[in-house]
RNA sequence: GGGCAAGUGGCGGAAUGGUAUACGCGGUAGUCUCAAAAACUACUAGUCGCAAGGCUGUGAGGGUUCGACUCCCUCCUUGCCCACCA
C-alpha cells in the first residue's frame, strides 16, 4: 500500500498549523489590506461528554470544503469554531459524575477540539470562542443590560412550564409534545417570577425581512408560521352588572350574530371574578383541576372539551343579546387574551362544546348544513340584521368598522409568538446582571463591573424550590445597591443556553476585544455571515432569536446591518445503521474516532459527503465506508502507476475538464454525493487507461479533490515535488471548449422510443442526421411501409422520427 | 386538523422534458490461495428467447407532449414540522 492515512494525516495537520494557512485576515488598519471576504459559519457545538457526533462531521466537512475552495479562489475566508458550553446537559453530567461543571466543560472542550483537529478541518483556531469564558459572557451580560435599558427585558409573574424532574422552568420551545425536551417528563404549570425578553416587539420585522434573505423556503415558512401573524378584530363584550368587559379576538367578525356564549380560559384572571355564588363550588373546582393538568394531559384526553358555566352573562355588542360566560379548557390562555366568542355554527371546536353543554347553535352564514356539522367556510350572511346578504369578506370589514365607530372593538393583529422566558433557576449559566434594591427596585449592574462572574461553588444542584442554586450563596447574593448604597440582593437566576449562542458569530470577528463586543470596523468588514449552515431543529429557536438580537443590536448602533445571515442551508441528520437515531441506549452510536483510527479522516470525510444528498437524513453504512476506502486505495494506485507519464490523452483531458466543471459548480449547490461519484468515475477511467493518464491530470485532480480529502491531496501534491502547500494554489479553471467531444452518440427514436444510437460528428445538421438515422439498419425495420409524419431534432442529442 | 417534503433495482441513491437505474453497497460466478480474508475480472430491474432481439418497468390512476421519473389533476403511502391559536 502506497498510502498510509495514519502516518500521513497528522504530518500534514501539523504542517498546515505551522504555516497558519487558515487564519483570516482582518481589514486595515488591523491587518493586511484585505480582499473580498467570505464569512462561512457552522453552528458551534455543545461540548457534551459524549464527544463529537458523526453528524457534526457531515456538516463541518461540507462547509470546510466550501471554505477551502473559496480560499483557493482568492477570498479572505473566516471559518471559525467555538463552544456553546453553558447549560443543562453539562450541569447534569457534572452532577452525575461528581465533578464541577467548569471542569467537565474544560475536559469536554479538550476532547472536542482534539477530535475536530483530527478531521483536518480548516478552522481558524486563533479565533476560538467559549460562551462560559467570563471574557466572552461579559458581553452576553452587556447585551442583556442593553435590552433592559430599552425596556425589552422585564420581569413578570407568570405560569411557566415546569419540569418536576429537572426542577427547572422551561421555555415553550423546550416543551415538546407536552414533555420536557431533555428528560421526557410531562411538564407542569407553575407560577414564578421570570425574566422575559420582548421578542414580540420585533415580530413584524422578523417576518418582513425574510424576503431579502437566501434561506430555504421551508425555513422561511416555518419562521413565519411560528410568529403566526393573523389579522382580525378585537370585540368588547360588556359584562352584565359590571364596568368590565371581556375582550375577545376573532378572525371571523362576520359570525358575530351567531355567538351563543363567551368562553374563558381557566387560567384567565377574569374567570374567577365572574363566578357567581351558586356556581362557585363547581366552577372553582373545575379551574383548579384544569390548572393542575398540564397542556399535555389536556391534549391526551382525546380532545374531549370540558367546561363549566360561571353564572355570569355578558352582552353581544352587535345586537345587545345576553350571552352566558363559560370557562373551557379548550381556550388557550396565552393567545388572544384567553377568551373566545363561541360560534358553534361556524367553528368545529365551538360546535362540539355547544353540543356537549346544550348551548344554542345559530346559523349566520349560509352554505352548509349545520345540523350535521359546523360550516367553517366563507359564505353569505343571514340572521345578521342589517348585514344580511353580505359576503363573509365584506361583513368582516363592515362589522369591524361598525364596532370601531361605536368604540366596542376594532381591527387587531395577533401573533402566536410569545415573549421569551429568559431565566433559568440553574447554576451553569450566565448570571443576570441585575440588583434588587429594597429602595430603588431593579437596578442594572454598572457596565464597568461586568462581567458578573459565576461564583465557584460546591453545591450547584437545583434547589427544587424554584430558586437558583446561586440564591443560597449569601456572600455573593448580598451586595450594596449601586444607586443608593443601601442593602440589596443580586438576581440569582441565570440565562438560558440561547443567550450565549445568540451572538457568538459576531465575537469571531473580534474575539479578544475587551472594550466592545466587537470592533465596528471589523464587524463592517466581516458581517453579514455569507453562508450559515445548521440544523432544521434550530429554525424557530436559535435562528429566529439570533436574528432578533442582531436587529436589536442594529437598532442601538452596535452592528452594521439588520440581518446577520445572508444565506442559510441545512444538513440532514446522520442516523444509525438501523435507521434510528444514534443513541447510547440503543447501542448504535458510531464514534468518529474509531473510523479515523481504522481508515483515516479523509475516508470519513469522503464517506459522509458521498452517503447521500446533503440535506437529507441518512443512515450510516459500515460497508459504504469500506467502499470509500477502496476508492482511496485506487487513487493511490492510479497515482503510483501514472505520475511518471508526461501528458494525458485528449480523452482524459476532456474528462478532467468535465470533472473540473462538475466540482466547481456542484460544490456551490452542495451536491457533494455526485461530486464524489464523478471522482470515482474519473479514477476508474484512469485505471482503465493508464497509458493515457499523466502527471498533468493528476495535478489537477488533486487540486479538485483537496477540499474533500485534504490530507491525501497534500501528500500526493508534495510527492510530485511541489514546494508549497496545495492549499496555497489557485482553484483550477475548466476550459468549456475542452469539454466538447468531437463525436457524439446521437439517439435515434421512432415514435419516442429509442431504437438506435449512432456516432456522428458534433454539430451535425438536421438534414444530415435525418439521412444517417433513416439509413440505420436497426431503424429501417421500424420504418418499413410507414410514412414519416414528422421529425424532431434536438441538436447533438437526439432525433425522433414520428410515423 | 394544518403546512412542507418525498415515493426510482435487494439497499443508499443518479438522471428534473430527450439513452431510466450513473456511482457506491450487497449478491452470484471466476482468478489467486493448502484454506480463508483481501484484491482483481465478469454478471447483477422483471420477463420471453438458444441467440439476435422484443416486451414491461420510476407508489396508483388519468392528462399535456413527437417524447414524462421529470410538468398538470385525482388518489394512496411515508417522513418531518406545527397544532384546541379563535
Amino acid at each position: 500500500m502506497s498510502y498510509n492515512p495514519k502516518e500521513t494525516e497528522e504530518k500534514w495537520q501539523k504542517y498546515w498549523e505551522e504555516k497558519r494557512l487558515y487564519q483570516a485576515e482582518d481589514p486595515v488598519p488591523y491587518g493586511k489590506p484585505a480582499g473580498p471576504k467570505k464569512y462561512i459559519l457552522v453552528e458551534f457545538p455543545y461540548p457534551s461528554g459524549d464527544g463529537l457526533h458523526v453528524g457534526h462531521v457531515r456538516s463541518y466537512t461540507a462547509l470546510d470544503a466550501i471554505s477551502r475552495k473559496k480560499r483557493m479562489e482568492g477570498f479572505n475566508v473566516l471559518f471559525p469554531m467555538g463552544w456553546d458550553a453553558f447549560g443543562l446537559p453539562t450541569e447534569n453530567y457534572a452532577i452525575k459524575k461528581g465533578i464541577h461543571p467548569s471542569q467537565a466543560t474544560e475536559k469536554n472542550i479538550f476532547n472536542f477540539r482534539r477530535q475536530l483537529k483530527s478531521m483536518g478541518f480548516s478552522f481558524d483556531w486563533s479565533r476560538e470562542v467559549n460562551t462560559t469564558d467570563p471574557k466572552y459572557y461579559k458581553w452576553t451580560q452587556w447585551i442583556f443590560l442593553k435590552l433592559f435599558e430599552k425596556g425589552l427585558a422585564y420581569q413578570s409573574e407568570m405560569p411557566i412550564n415546569w419540569c418536576p424532574s429537572c426542577k427547572i422552568g422551561l421555555a415553550n420551545e423546550e416543551v415538546v409534545g407536552g414533555k420536557c425536551e431533555r428528560c421526557g417528563t410531562p411538564a407542569e404549570k407553575k407560577n414564578l417570577k421570570q425574566w422575559m425578553i420582548k421578542i414580540t416587539a420585533y415580530a413584524d420585522r422578523l417576518i418582513e425581512d425574510l424576503k431579502e434573505l437566501d434561506f430555504p423556503e421551508k425555513v422561511k415558512t416555518q419562521q413565519i408560521n411560528w410568529i403566526g401573524k393573523s389579522y382580525g378584530a378585537e370585540i368588547d363584550f360588556k359584562i352584565e352588572n359590571s364596568e368590565d368587559s371581556i375582550k375577545v379576538f376573532t378572525t371571523r367578525a362576520d359570525t358575530l350574530f351567531g355567538v351563543t356564549a363567551v368562553v374563558l380560559a381557566p387560567e384567565s384572571p377574569l374567570a374567577e371574578k365572574l363566578i357567581t355564588q351558586e356556581n362557585k363550588k363547581k366552577a372553582e373546582k373545575y379551574i383548579e383541576e384544569a390548572k393542575r393538568k398540564s397542556d399535555f394531559e389536556r391534549e391526551e384526553e382525546e380532545k374531549e372539551k370540558t367546561g363549566v358555566f360561571t353564572g355570569s352573562y355578558c352582552v353581544n355588542p352587535v345586537n345587545g343579546e345576553k350571552v352566558p360566560v363559560w370557562i373551557g379548557d379548550y381556550v388557550v390562555a396565552s393567545y388572544g387574551g384567553g377568551a373566545v366568542m363561541m360560534v358553534p355554527a361556524h367553528d368545529y371546536r365551538d360546535y362540539d362544546f355547544a353540543k356537549k353543554y346544550g348551548l344554542g347553535i345559530r346559523e349566520v352564514v349560509s352554505g352548509g348544513d349545520i345540523l350535521e356539522e359546523a360550516f367553517v367556510d366563507y359564505g353569505v350572511l343571514k340572521n345578521s340584521g342589517r348585514f344580511d346578504g353580505l359576503s363573509s369578506k365584506e361583513a368582516i370589514e363592515k362589522i369591524t368598522e361598525w364596532l370601531q365607530k361605536k368604540r366596542l372593538g376594532g381591527k387587531k393583529v395577533h401573533y402566536k409568538l410569545r415573549d421569551w422566558v429568559f431565566s433559568r433557576q440553574h447554576y451553569w449559566g450566565e448570571p443576570i446582571p441585575i440588583i434588587h434594591c429594597q429602595k430603588c427596585g431593579m437596578v442594572p449592574v454598572p457596565e464597568k463591573e461586568l462581567p458578573i462572574e459565576l461564583p465557584y461553588v460546591e453545591k450547584y444542584q437545583p434547589t427544587g424550590t424554584g430558586e437558583s442554586p446561586l440564591s443560597v450563596i449569601e456572600n455573593w447574593v448580598k451586595i450594596k445597591c449601586p444607586k443608593c448604597g443601601g442593602e440589596a440582593k443580586r438576581e440569582t437566576d441565570t440565562m438560558p443556553n440561547w443567550a450565549g449562542s445568540n451572538w457568538y458569530y459576531m465575537r469571531y470577528c473580534d474575539p479578544e476585544n475587551d472594550k466592545e463586543l466587537a470592533d465596528k470596523k471589523k464587524l463592517e468588514y466581516w458581517m453579514p455571515v455569507d453562508w450559515y449552515n445548521g440544523g432544521m431543529e434550530h429554525t424557530t429557536l436559535h435562528l429566529l432569536y439570533s436574528r432578533f438580537i442582531y436587529k436589536f443590536l442594529f437598532d442601538i448602533g452596535v452592528v452594521p446591518q439588520s440581518e446577520p445571515y445572508k444565506k442559510r442551508t441545512s444538513h440532514g441528520m446522520v442516523l444509525a445503521e438501523d435507521g434510528r437515531k444514534m443513541s447510547k441506549s440503543f447501542g448504535n452510536v458510531i464514534n468518529p474516532d474509531t473510523v479515523v483510527n481504522e481508515y483515516g479522516a479523509d475516508t470519513l470525510r469522503l464517506y459522509e459527503m458521498f452517503m447521500g444528498p446533503f440535506g437529507q437524513a441518512i443512515a450510516w453504512n459500515t460497508q459504504g465506508v469500506r467502499g470509500i476506502y477502496r476508492f482511496i486505495e485506487k487513487f493511490a494506485n492510479l497515482f503510483e502507476e501514472t505520475s511518471k507519464n508526461k501528458e494525458s490523452s485528449e480523452e482524459i483531458q476532456r474528462e478532467l475538464n468535465k470533472l473540473n466543471k462538475k466540482v466547481t459548480e456542484d460544490l456551490e449547490q452542495m451536491k457533494f454525493n455526485t461530486i464524489i461519484s464523478s471522482f470515482m468515475e474519473f479514477v476508474n477511467l484512469g485505471l482503465d487507461k493508464k497509458e493515457e493518464t499523466g502527471k498533468d491530470s493528476l495535478e489537477r485532480a488533486l487540486l479538485l479533490l483537496s477540499p474533500f480529502a485534504p490530507h491525501l491531496a497534500e501528500e500526493f501534491w508534495q510527492r510530485l515535488g511541489k514546494k508549497s502547500s496545495i492549499f496555497e494554489q489557485k482553484w483550477p479553471e475548466f476550459d468549456p471548449k475542452m469539454i466538447q467531444e468531437k463525436e457524439i452518440g446521437l439517439i435515434v427514436q421512432v415514435n419516442g422510443k429509442m431504437r438506435d444510437k449512432i456516432i456522428v460528428p458534433f454539430g451535425i445538421s438536421e438534414d444530415e442526421a435525418k439521412k444517417l438515422a433513416i439509413s440505420s439498419e436497426k431503424v429501417k425495420n421500424w420504418l418499413e411501409d410507414k410514412e414519416i409524419k414528422k421529425v424532431i431534432f434536438v441538436p447533438d442529442k437526439l432525433i425522433n422520427i414520428v410515423v
